[in-house]
DNA sequence: TTCATACCTCTATT
DNA sequence: AAATAGAGGTATG
């Protein structure tokens, strides 16, 4: 198989930092090769990088123009479709954004994001699958990425369509919504581990598939920020920091800035000493960071803090051990 | 309105 | 070996 070349300068995207920065939980590193394996709109996905652009491969794709027999037609559908992935690819990195530029913006406001930003270049913000997004940071709350990861692709295998085989593997696409508002989905989620987010999970969509599914989500994009985020405090098991969350990494609202205690730790050190040694964040600290790094940076505040948290990331796994890959779990059997 | 605490489960640490 | 704290929060009182 071939790969499909994307022109953009090596800054301009940085593998590393943006998939496995903890925005989104489905790609995985080879570490022989540096090739990416990972899944959105039902497509599995093969990366990599060369110093003048990402090159990709579709492994399979529940998407796809078939086509049969007639070879001359398979070749048109070939074509249409690298088209179709190409453009899918762009707007999953965000492409049009020129991130260099808006890095010396944020580098000329502050001191940090500078000394942040030479190391970790390169981070961009992902417009991800707004469902995917919603259901995978409902895991996220009191958790790890590891397990966050594991939760996942269990909700992936249970509830989401096949979409090929590989090397052994077999990928699943996210599941819709309506397969996660039956009643029956907590129980099973229960069983499989997910605690107290079984009920969030089966109760949210339900709230989602009620309010209009997939286009309950196109009326998110279309209002402000804060609106949109009030309409997501609406779902059960979602509050402040999942729902900037969900603004910033699938409803195009990049001014939305998730505070979390990573974030709490950076701005009370660094910004707000007034902020330090407080048990937990109240609404109203939430506010006060979110507010200052969104004077700082601008409207685009939230992609700009994901390239600190990224940095503060990165210094926690170099002293801790969170980067090694995930082992296969040992189910205890009773 | 603001604040402290229980919450499922897994893991690292003691 | 067994107990405990903490993990990229939220609902509740």
């Amino acid at each position: 198989m071939s790969w499909t070349k994307l022109l953009c300068s090596h800054r301009e995207v940085q593998l590393i930092g943006t998939l496995n920065g903890g925005q989104t939980f489905r790609w995985t590193h080879n570490k022989d090769n540096d090739e990416w394996i990972g899944i959105f709109s039902k497509t599995v996905w093969k990366l990599r990088q060369s110093n003048d652009g990402l090159q990709y491969q579709v492994i399979g794709s529940l998407l796809s123009k078939s086509n049969k027999n007639n070879s001359k037609k398979a070749t048109v559908a070939k074509d249409v479709n690298t088209e179709l992935f190409t453009s899918l690819l762009e707007k999953y990195f965000r492409l049009d954004v020129d991130l260099v530029r808006y890095y010396k913006e944020w580098s000329e406001a502050d001191e940090l994001f500078k000394s942040a930003g030479q190391q970790f270049y390169g981070v961009r913000m992902l417009a991800q699958e707004p469902v995917e997004n919603l259901f995978s940071f409902i895991c996220s709350q009191n958790n790890h990425i590891s397990r966050i990861s594991s939760m996942v692709e269990k909700l992936c295998t249970q509830y989401g369509e096949e979409i090929c085989s590989h090397e052994g593997t077999t990928y699943f696409s996210f599941p819709e919504v309506q397969k996660l508002c039956e009643p029956k989905v907590e129980a099973q989620l229960r069983k499989l581990g997910f605690g107290y987010r079984a009920k969030f999970i089966q109760k949210s969509a339900e709230q989602i598939v009620e309010w209009g599914g997939e286009d309950w989500f196109r009326t998110l994009q279309d209002m402000k920020y804060k609106d949109a985020k009030e309409e997501l405090m609406k779902l059960h098991g979602i509050g402040p920091k999942v729902a900037d969350c969900i603004c910033l990494m699938s409803l195009n609202h990049l001014e939305a800035l998730p505070v979390d205690t990573h974030v709490y730790q950076i701005a009370a050190q660094n910004y707000l000493p007034h902020l330090r040694g407080k048990k937990n964040v109240t609404d109203k600290m939430y506010m006060e960071i979110g507010d200052h790094f969104r004077k700082l940076y601008g409207d685009m505040a939230g992609w700009a803090h994901t390239v600190l948290f990224c940095a503060d990331l990165k210094k926690f796994q170099q002293n801790g051990k969170e980067d090694e890959s995930v082992k296969p779990k040992r189910r205890r059997i009773k």
